[in-house]
DNA sequence: TCTTTCGGTCAACGCGTGTAGAGTGAAGCT
DNA sequence: AGCTTCACTCTACACGCGTTGACCGAAAGA
């Protein structure tokens, strides 16, 4: 299960096999189908289990910028959770569950979370830009690794970053 | 070709077959094979041409949010860019070479053409995260179809979005 | 007109995949 | 001890894939 996680996120959706990945965990093919049934059911139960939006429905309109970031580092600095929301985003472009999952189970709450925080006018626009950065900052460091956000300290990404956010959630009039 | 393209742009590397995409252009598989030799190369011709960052490079510290807005839209707007943009973008986070070539020939020039112009301070990691967040916009807009963002008017995407490019490129000191 | 070349097609190979079903050995119950 | 159940493995099937090399008809050159 670990191994699924792990080759789901380094590989993708279509590049894990399930011989590939039976024999990383010494166990036999046939049997991963005997637990989980499919390779899809795999897949959804090893993506979409320790989906955390927690910090984000928590947060108030002060730290909420601060939040996002803090959120967008939990899900990968710890090598615990970060195979799960790899698993799940590495495929998300070409795996049209994997999208699905992304779209209803994270970004949706993620975005009527934050919509509810900052409030104001567009404020679902606004919340899903504040999280599409969030996304782009994550798929750019972790799974693209863009040299200078991959090598990047957490503190000076966050330092950058933060301003950004905060924009997005201040700029709330229409001009 | 433009049959390639749009699979590829549609469906990313892995699940865009020869014969499928050969069907869909009215020849045979084997002719794509004789055209272009590989599947690689045929990925990587279809996706890699057609990039043009000029409108980055030529821009001023002062309507560079506004350019990089500008260019987010112009490469996937117009259905005739759109299609190579999206077939490299559906497949950077699977296919190494994908990845590879969003990172060498599109981010790392546009780092460096936005750095240059923005300058001060840590002026190439707020060019990288100014462009992960475009490229996060892109994706969530374009690729992921994520409700709110692909049914939002062009205009107010880029009014909410433009402060939070501005609010990176003017954060030009360390605080 | 005969020959060569060339754009294009056909059938096929070898491979890796997801998946199914029979089989096996140990453990637990009566 | 005998039977049942369970976790697991072995073998095999059918399919779709990328790729190849032999083949064919028409255009061009002698």
């Amino acid at each position: 299960m670990a191994a699924a996680r792990r080759q789901f996120g380094e590989l993708g959706y279509e590049r894990t096999s399930i011989r590939g990945l039976a024999s990383e965990a010494g166990i036999d093919p046939a049997l991963v189908m005997q637990l989980f049934g499919n390779k899809e059911q795999l897949f959804s139960t090893a993506a979409t289990s320790g989906i955390d939006l927690q910090a984000l429905t928590s947060a108030t309109a002060d730290n909420l910028a601060e939040a996002a970031a803090a959120h967008l580092f939990a899900d990968f600095e710890d090598p615990e959770r970060r195979t799960a929301a790899e698993a799940l985003l590495r495929s998300c472009l070409t795996h049209p569950a994997a999208a699905a999952a992304l779209r209803e189970q994270v970004m949706a709450p993620a975005q009527s979370a934050v919509a509810a925080t900052i409030g104001g006018d567009d404020s679902e626009l606004r919340a899903a830009v504040l999280n599409a950065c969030t996304l782009g900052v994550t798929i750019a460091r972790y799974l693209l690794r863009d040299p200078v956000l991959a090598d990047a300290d957490r503190q000076d990404l966050e330092r950058v970053l933060r301003p950004a956010l905060e924009a997005v959630i201040a700029a709330n009039s229409r001009s």
